[in-house]
RNA sequence: GUCCCAGUAGCUCAGCUGGACAGAGCAACGGACUUCUAAUCCGUGGGUCGGGGGUUCGAAUCCCUCCUGGGACGCCA
């Protein structure tokens, strides 16, 4: 599917080829080739609803001044097609194009047609891609930084979807490892301590109070059972318990905010099944791997990395990173086209080797793409509050979520870009005031449901109603903005960027606030009625389907 | 020391694959509710786009350099 806005794009732009290729041939031009131009919407309103840099860039190669060559393609220009009621030179060379002021109230009726799927572009054509998202430890909670994670990882992988790929959404459990170590020596501690033996949480342990629940519930079940078991007998049952109990509460804070995950990936599969081992022996074969010190190295050097990376430590123990290549040969196994990971700013440093040990594997690394996500720094009462995941201190995602809601927490996150530091103002997320940006765009979305729930009946078919009547420029405005949001879908996917698509909803609303305050939908004008209602009905898609693109809802009544 | 991200209005941030006079929200100030929801709207003020060079017809945007803040540089994950 394909916006309205896009086709005129596209046609302009084919008719200025034609228009170049025709001036060429009269001599009016030399022959060039044709440059790689745009038509795009001039930020200032005078220059027109479109408007091309072609004259110049064609400047230099044809070696005359952009102007001419602008009245030269004007010239001939053939706009069949097209409401074109103006065109002209301007400025340095730009080729400004005015269009009739109705224009673009043809949307309308293809966006009440296409309803829930509007906004839908063929961008990915059906193309695999996954998406893995927080994959943090489940040896704990899920903290802020994770929960930006998942809110623009979820928000991702919805926009990918709508622009046409066929996505998976993925979390890998790191579920062995030295971590896992670690935490059994941890909940070893508390076990003892329960039991009111002396016992010390290792000082690079896990400190965290939910720890002590958690084993808690252990002893309930289990008494003092494992006391004199055997020390790895007793961690494992300790590991395994815990493990179990923390994913299932990562799960249930994740679907409570919302997101639902395709595939839980676990890393201890990838140890049981050999695949890790597998992985080694493929880039041992395609000459990757050496020996050094008693530790196996991957040459990741070879790739641009600056040093080389240990897969097994000289104890025979394999690295997190060999895991994680192999975690990687699955992906690209299982037939994906792309391979996107959110990860926190915390591992950019992996970022290149990564890379390199995809193309050591014989696939293309820019198959993988890592969208880096910057630290969450959190505000109350104006101050910033300290973070600790060792000491047990940070806000959980689940206390965010009872705190301030879902919604409010969901926005915030998808507001920024990814690769811009985030201050959460908790105060402001919380406030039910016109303060918080949250509540624009969900206000916009429901003050329109009040307007239909005013009528007895559902909105008038667009057919039914002559569009022509909506000539108030708060009417034309809106339905350009709604007409923008194909594009938006797309460019959102493009640049894996749903910051984008929080700002364009925000301009919707505005213009809806706006046409609001200055029109009335319902007036003794029937005509003109059917037609507004045709144009609230329109933006309530809209709002609805970008609301749903960033895991918010699209409440009916505030 | 090397690498990554950021530096744009008082605050928080868009814009960054070069385009025509630099945007939004909040904060400040002044207005609009007998009307389909005022969680709204209308208006005003507010900027050496961190500094300095360069490339270009044109630079917040690209290149170089310096400064500031955050992060990464482990046989941790």
């Amino acid at each position: 599917m394909k916006g309205l806005v896009q086709e005129v794009r596209e046609h302009l732009a084919g008719a200025l080829e034609r228009a170049l290729a025709s001036a060429v041939s009269r001599g009016l031009l030399p022959a060039v080739t044709p440059p790689a131009f745009v038509v795009e919407v001039p930020r200032e309103k005078e220059h027109g609803d479109f408007a091309t840099n072609l004259a110049m860039l064609l400047a230099r190669p044809a070696r005359l001044a952009p102007r001419k060559i602008a009245e030269a393609l004007v010239a001939h220009l053939d706009l069949t097609g097209i409401s074109v009621e103006k065109v002209e030179v301007a400025g340095p060379g730009f080729i400004n194009f005015y269009l009739a002021p109705h224009w673009v109230l043809a949307e309308l009726p293809r966006i009440i047609g296409a309803d829930h799927d509007y906004g839908r572009v063929n961008l990915g054509n059906g193309s695999r891609v996954q998406v893995e998202f927080v994959s943090a430890n489940p040896t704990g909670l899920l903290h802020m930084g994770n929960a930006r994670g998942a809110a623009l990882g979820d928000s991702i992988a919805a926009i990918l979807d709508f622009a046409g790929y066929r996505v998976t959404r993925e979390y890998y459990i790191n579920d062995a490892g030295n971590q896992i170590e670690n935490f059994g020596r941890s909940l070893e501690a508390r076990y003892f301590q329960l039991l009111g033996l002396p016992a010390q949480v290792p000082e690079e342990g896990y400190h965290g109070e939910d720890i002590i629940d958690t084993v808690r519930g252990f002893v309930e079940r289990f008494g003092d059972q494992y006391l004199h078991a055997p020390e790895d007998e007793r961690r494992r049952a300790l590991v395994d318990y815990a493990l179990k109990e923390k994913l299932a509460a990562i799960k249930k804070a994740l679907e409570d905010f919302g997101v639902h995950y395709d595939v839980w990936f676990s890393e201890k599969s990838l140890h049981e099944s050999g695949a890790v081992q597998e992985a080694i022996d493929i880039l041992r074969r395609r000459g990757y791997l050496y020996e050094y010190e008693g530790a196996l190295w991957f040459k990741a050097t070879e790739f641009g990395v600056e040093k080389d990376e240990v897969l097994v430590r000289s104890n025979g123990v394999p690295t997190y990173f060999a895991a994680d290549i192999a975690y990687h040969l699955d992906k690209f196994r299982r037939g994906f086209d792309r391979v996107i990971n959110i990860w926190g700013a915390d591992h950019h440093g992996h970022v290149a080797r990564m890379k390199g040990a995809v193309a050591a594997l014989g696939y293309n690394p820019h198959a993988l793409e890592i969208v880096i996500m910057q630290l969450v720094r959190l505000y109350r009462g104006g101050e910033l509050v300290r973070m600790s995941k060792r000491s047990g201190q940070f806000v959980t995602l689940e206390e965010l979520v009872e705190e301030v809601g879902r919604d409010a927490a969901r926005y915030f996150f998808v507001l920024r870009s990814a690769d811009s530091h985030l201050d959460f103002d908790l105060d402001l997320a919380k406030e039910q005031s016109n303060e918080n940006p949250v509540y624009y765009i969900q206000y916009a979305h429901a003050r329109i449901c009040s307007i239909l729930r005013q009528m007895d009946r559902e909105a008038p078919l667009p057919e039914q109603v002559d569009l022509g009547l909506l000539k108030e420029e708060a009417e034309l405005a809106l339905a350009r903005k709604l007409a923008d949001f194909p594009e938006e879908v797309a460019l959102g996917a493009k640049d894996l960027a749903p910051h984008r698509m929080a700002r364009y909803l925000h301009e919707v609303a505005g213009l809806l606030h706006s046409f609001y305050n200055s029109h009335r939908v319902i007036t003794g004008d029937e005509a003109l009625t059917a037609a507004r209602l045709v144009l609230v009905d329109a933006t309530r898609i809209v709002l609805r389907n970008g609301l749903r693109l960033l895991g918010l809802s699209a409440p009916e009544r505030m």
